[in-house]
DNA sequence: CGGGCAATTGAAATACATCAAGGCGTGTGG
DNA sequence: CCACACGCCTTGATGTATTTCAATTGCCCG
């Protein structure tokens, strides 16, 4: 237990808590490089500017392939990843499984989870990950004391059904490589967002079959193109790290914009 | 101009009006078929609950195959369909375009629609369309003073989200013909909801491209698989109307739930 | 050391796309 | 009113992207 199985996201060099409550709150989120982004941020400018406290969250941490939200739980909290690469999905009874997003330190599943139990959903861990839980009445009540904390979740909202859109628009349009093309340049922007690169290079936990069922593919079709771009130099995959080689081809094999 | 191309849906029969605005709002509204559903509802039942009247707006009549929000829109107002069809998409520069939704009377495009632009929306009348445009600045304002205005629309949200999840994993994950059955079985779900369903027979207004569109296939490809369907008995399609002959088959063939 | 998950690779199968031609209905202009 | 063009649907032949199947390897972990 002490030694854990991969050194993945360096997030927490300061405080490897493993209690399930952390009363300290705000000095582990002052660490996060999350800070920047999504709710997170939300939250905590919103404490920052003398407003109520931060809410009570209770702090998790669970190994890689865990679970974290389960398909059928009608919870009344909502999670917010701390540190760790984790993947929400939804799947059918026959074990075909689409993944609707990789989550990110900062992330939480979707806003609408602010407002109701979303059902179906199942989040679970790719690295070992910590997260927050939320109480979700606490978050609706912070919601309408703050009308800029509102102005800020209603942007986070419309980003995500921008997401939403192109994630349709790749998966019912666009070619295998273009999709798997997306996807890396797309983790990358969102992991340099966060301090996560270095320079070109990324932490890459992702299995291929986690990028098949986030590209509507097959693992072996994915593994076939993803050779193709090493063998091209575009990229280079190597010991759970990917490095972008030549982002000029990258881009345009995923016809970004 | 004064024959329309099409008899569509005969929802307006008591007032074909052509103006651009209508004083007489909530008279229109009241002969809506969409009465019991998303956006419309919420504002009625607000307004019936003796709070601020119904916020301005304009109605619009437009013929078919018209655009009626375009991609590069930055517009302060929100549409919400009055009676018609029409379809909500995104495009690529070259040409690929992934249909989003289907909108029928009572659809507004997007909550997240209430609270900025969403660029890149293409919305266009399938059949001819009437619309409303409402002030986003003036339904923000009825939002803060509703906490249960709020409440619905925050469901709205939550199952729009759940569509857009659906979208995805149908895309991704489905097959040709799993993709059209459940296309077809939503439709009739959704319309029947309006009271726009004659036992199992629809008005059918879209293109076979629409289909394709939305399902992310090729317009050759839809005829095919409708052809077997036919053939198969499970569907009748003739003179823009569509019936529902095996709806027990048409279910199984969607691997609906 | 053995077992299981992950990745690679090649060969075969298949689902869907592309290409092409013809028919049918509908609006349009002569 | 007719001829015509055009969009829409259908159907068959062919092409191709992706899946499925299968065998092999490496690796992590118990």
């Amino acid at each position: 237990m002490a030694s854990v199985v991969q050194p993945q996201v360096t997030v927490d060099e300061a405080s490897p808590k493993k209690g399930p409550v952390d009363p300290a709150r705000e000095v582990s989120c002052a660490v996060c490089q999350a800070w920047d982004t999504s709710l997170c941020a939300v939250l905590r400018s919103c404490a920052s500017e003398g407003h109520a406290a931060l809410p009570i969250s209770t702090v998790h941490t669970v190994p890689a392939r865990r679970t974290i939200f389960h398909p059928k739980e009608w919870s009344e909290f909502v999670p917010v990843i701390c540190s760790g690469w984790s993947v929400s999905s939804i799947a059918l009874p026959d074990g075909r499984r689409q993944i609707l997003s990789f989550l990110l330190p900062g992330d939480a599943v979707s806003t609408a989870f602010l407002f109701g139990p979303l059902s179906g959903r199942h989040v679970e861990a790719v690295t070992e990950v910590t997260y927050r839980k939320f109480k979700r009445s606490d978050l609706r009540a912070l919601l309408f004391e703050n009308p800029d904390l509102f102005d800020r979740i209603s942007k986070t909202w419309i980003d995500e059904r921008v997401q939403a859109d192109q994630l349709a628009l790749d998966l019912g349009r666009r070619t295998a490589s273009e999709r798997i093309a997306r996807q890396i340049l797309n983790l990358a922007e969102r992991l340099a967002k966060r301090g996560m690169m270095s320079g070109q290079t990324m932490e890459f936990p992702l299995r291929q079959r986690h990028i098949a069922d986030a590209t509507g593919l097959t693992p072996v079709h994915v593994s076939k193109v993803l050779g193709e771009f090493q063998r091209a130099h575009l990229i280079e995959i190597s010991s759970r790290s990917l490095t972008i080689l030549n982002e000029a081809e990258l881009r345009i094999a995923a016809d970004w914009r």
